[in-house]
DNA sequence: CAAATATATTAGGCAAGCCTAACTTCTGTC
DNA sequence: GACAGAAGTTAGGCTTGCCTAATATATTTG
């Protein structure tokens, strides 16, 4: 009943979303696919999803379709929010153009401590509760990256 | 003159910032040192220094102390002030306390791209030239953090 | 200054993660 | 249903980065 211990490896991670990404856009997975999407040969695809089956993260016939068992599934969607969060922040708070975010988003997901991880979902919450959306010291920051200054003083755009 | 092309790897980075940071620290660097602040055996600091000796980052005579080339202290001093300004990031931003702050931007410093380095930079400089220090609406982060809802409606602590 | 100790190096091994090439199985078409 | 092409698998090799054990050099100390 205890869940594998040992935490998989950052490779073994991209190969474990990037069944979950296929799966949501294809329907079934195949080696083929993660191949391509992971930019590796069918055969490192091959090897890696050994690793996933002999941690009971996926399951698959041979020469068949691969499926996420119910804990790969869990597992799975808990790095693509990760992924996905990241990428958002990038992108919505630091600016940053999508594919630059996406792609340091795909290479830090698998370092950063679940604390920071939360406290960077939080920080975006907190944008998103304010009164204002964006909030004003944001557009402010965006304003200062863009122009290399501050804006001048500001007139609310809400005022009293 | 032109300066090698190929970027070192991740492990390779650490090894390099280290040399920097002992060279600071004790003025003088030894395998020994760097054994243990990476928490390695001194035969894999060997290895490691070899490659950077072929990249010409670094000089040691044999059995002698490690010495950086003028390129390899560039190439470490730019190291170390994204390790420090990501520590700095999660430790001052976002408020993760010193030692995970450390060990986070000790994991993703080789990993994020300089373009998202760079905003972060900004970010930070944008919070350091707010007219409040820390600025209104990074105190109410930290509240939010800390009860788990905005703080109630400001009573700015500059009032006009 | 010689022995003991500390430090650095070398040699050889291992795991992860990738590859190519050869082979097996599956699938769609005649 | 046979067979050609597509997809998956296996075998074996390479690099990186770590290790232990044995060896070489430096340094300290009686």
């Amino acid at each position: 009943m205890v869940a594998t211990t040992a935490r998989i490896s950052p490779s073994l991670e991209d190969y474990l979303e990037g069944v979950l990404i296929v799966k949501e856009k294809k329907g079934i997975v195949r080696v083929k696919d993660l191949a391509k999407l992971l930019n590796v040969r069918a055969s490192s695809v091959v090897e890696a999803l050994q690793k996933l089956k002999e941690r009971k993260l996926i399951v698959q016939q041979h020469y068949g379709y691969v499926e996420l068992t119910p804990e790969g599934t869990n597992v799975a969607k808990t790095l693509y929010e990760r992924h996905n969060t990241l990428t958002r922040f990038f992108h919505e708070v630091l600016g940053i153009d999508e594919k630059t975010s996406e792609e340091d988003a795909c290479k830090i997901e698998h370092y950063l401590s679940r604390e920071t991880f939360e406290r960077i979902v939080k920080f975006i919450k907190f944008i998103e509760t304010c009164p204002l959306d964006p909030p004003e010291w944001l557009s402010s920051f965006h304003y200062f990256v863009k122009h290399r200054k501050r804006p001048p003083k500001s007139r609310a755009k809400h005022p009293r």
